[in-house]
DNA sequence: AGAATTATTAAACATTTGTTTAAAAAGAGT
DNA sequence: ACTCTTTTTAAACAAATGTTTAATAATTCT
């Protein structure tokens, strides 16, 4: 006879909960201003203000703990699009609604899209990346609801892909370059953060005006 | 009583005067790929098919080596851009042309904005680029014959700073996300490279409508 | 309280890192 | 041929790297 219950009479699992948590937090904030090659263990460890033995205990190792900090910044990556998708809007309003959120949300986490494109630019196998992350897209719907929008005339006639790099392109970069732009023109950051802010609005009108050009 | 010829009574050189250039050449190679973090000097040394102390011998350190690919991709990065706003031409007609241009070169060097990008990104020091990078483009006279041609009504009324990033995130980002399109759509090279030809299209008809609307 | 389990630490590990040293090889002037 | 200089190599260096080991501390169950 198995004993089920005994595969489950374990010890409390942890003593204290949070310990996991810090050591990603800290994982997170170095791997994304460093990188993973920019880092090492020991810089995670003394963010967390304690040992690398602890990361090898909790995580198996360097690599393992930044693709689970990776899938993770990834995820965040494509919420906002999913939730924008799944929405019960036209085309158009969907895509207002998709630039004012993706700026609204990199105006909060600014690094994250250097960190993926990054991430993926060098990233050593050249194993592709996991399905499950752009599956969730395809199911909203988003991509028939394009081609039905194109073939009403109600859309300028541009492939699924040059919208996405141009979609794309206007809301990353901006934040890609912060830095880069800030030297360029010499302003602090304030100053660009105005700029950004700014900027939503002109990409956004830009984009509609040319994307759907008869409205 | 100084012996000033003695001090340039020299031997040849260079026995080889492509060595130094050889190392450049890998070095160029592998920053770009890999990055500065991602590479060690024995991975230079290996490329070029010869000694790590070689390296130190041309170059003092792999930092100095670095910063010396740095500011030539720098200078190749700028390069197209000052070519056109020196010309003799309107402000409509250099936009146009120097998307051309820059998509054109880019499509010769996609690896060029990510490694710049990257580099600004996590430089350590939060020393600002040296001026002698972005001082030939504000001699180019562009920003006075843009700030002409928004009081004259030719070019809608957005900031310098708004356009720079609008042009660069257009003509920048596409080449950086080449990975990253290529694997949510799951096409191959040559597929993108054809999507990234008719992206210069249109990203030129965009910008250019966007900007100077009354034409 | 005592045994069993989990969490944390310190030390050691073998590699890899960037750089230096010292010697050899190659070239050029005399 | 011989010396001086430049170029190239091999070996060694200390420091840093990711990971493992073994011991200690803390927690939980009985």
């Amino acid at each position: 006879m198995f004993n089920f219950a005994a595969r489950f009479t374990n010890y409390k699992m942890k003593r204290d909960l949070s310990t996991e948590e810090k050591i990603k937090a800290a994982a997170k904030k170095v791997f994304m201003t460093k990188g993973f090659d920019g880092c090492s263990v020991r810089d995670i460890a003394k963010e967390v203000g304690s040992n690398v033995s602890l990361l090898n205990y909790y995580f198996r190792s360097k690599e393992k703990l930044f693709e689970l900090i990776f899938e993770g910044a990834m995820s965040d990556f494509l919420q906002s699009m999913i939730a924008v998708f799944s929405s019960n809007l036209s085309l158009k309003e969907k895509t207002s609604l998709l630039i004012e959120k993706e700026f609204e949300f990199f105006m909060e986490h600014p690094e994250l899209p250097m960190f993926i494109l990054q991430a993926i630019h060098q990233s050593k196998g050249d194993q592709p990346m996991p399905s499950h992350f752009f599956e969730p897209i395809a199911k909203t719907g988003i991509f028939e609801q394009l081609v039905l929008a194109q073939s009403k005339g109600e859309m300028r006639q541009i492939s699924i892909r040059n919208i996405t790099i141009l979609l794309m392109s206007n809301v990353h970069y901006p934040f890609m370059s912060k830095k880069l732009t800030q030297q360029f023109h010499g302003i602090d950051e304030a100053t660009l953060q105005q700029d950004l802010l700014a900027h939503q609005a002109f990409v956004k009108e830009m984009i509609i005006e040319y994307l759907f050009p008869n409205s």
